[in-house]
Formats: structure tokens, C-alpha cells, sequence
DNA sequence: AAACTGACTAATA
DNA sequence: CTATTAGCCAGTT
């Protein structure tokens, strides 16, 4: 019950929400990139805010992978309950990325530089 | 249609 | 370095 997603196309006959999965799900194992990037890739380099809000509508077990999306400063954002942060820093470690002891990756090491 | 809400960010202090 | 502020955008009320 009550788990409609938006409907309503904003370009074309897909929605934003369509385009960010489409574009994280291209994001290879062990590689992550930030929501700013994915706003950007998606021609909306200020729509980063909106890239989160399309993520958090998701299940931990969607067939996207969302945990390789961090913000900018190489960390994972907080979100209420904190128990799916525990679940995304396990899943990047488990594809080998390290983090220090502040929380936050070496982007320039695991950000996955698209089309140059 | 106006106001509100966020897994964001860059700029300031 | 940390804390605050304002701007931005898509989707929901």
C-alpha cells in the first residue's frame, strides 16, 4: 500500500527519478560519485538535493546501487533512522574502499570519473 | 498554484 | 578546521 512513486514525466516519458537510477546504475563496483556529479551528468548541476530525495525513495534492496553515491565531501549522509549508513559503509568496504577515520574516502582516489 | 520538504553544496564567518 | 546561510531543484501537499 501507500508506495506510489512520482508519475509525472518531466522529460520525455521519463522522470528525473528514472535518469538518476539509470546513471548510478552505470557507477562500477569499488567506484562512487557524488550527488552534485550525478545532478551534473543529468544536465541539472544544481539539482544535487534532488538526486538525494530520488535515492531515498528507494529500498536497500533496489536494483540500483545507491550506497555508491556520497556527498561531497567523500562521506555518507546521515538520514534519520542510521541504520541504512552502517549498511552503505559496509557495502563500500566490501568493495574495497577504505575510509578514514573522520568517516570521508579520498574522492580523488575512488570517484568514478565519467566520460572525459 | 503557492508552500514545503529533503540521502546537497558552495560560499561565508 | 567547524558552524551557519542561502540557493537550487523535483516532487508532494
Amino acid at each position: 500500500m501507500h508506495r506510489r512513486m512520482a508519475q509525472r514525466p518531466t522529460t520525455g516519458n521519463e522522470t528525473f527519478y528514472d535518469r538518476v537510477y539509470r546513471f548510478v546504475r552505470q557507477v562500477p563496483r569499488g567506484s562512487v560519485v557524488t550527488y552534485g556529479q550525478v545532478a551534473l551528468e543529468l544536465g541539472s548541476p544544481a539539482a544535487a538535493r534532488a538526486v538525494g530525495y530520488a535515492l531515498a525513495n528507494l529500498s536497500l534492496a533496489a536494483d540500483v546501487p545507491w550506497w555508491r553515491v556520497v556527498n561531497a565531501r567523500g562521506g555518507i549522509s546521515y538520514r534519520g533512522r542510521g541504520i541504512a549508513v552502517q549498511v552503505q559503509r559496509d557495502r563500500l568496504e566490501q568493495e574495497g574502499i577504505r575510509f578514514r577515520e573522520d568517516g570521508t574516502m579520498n574522492l580523488r582516489e575512488f570517484r568514478w570519473v565519467t566520460a572525459r
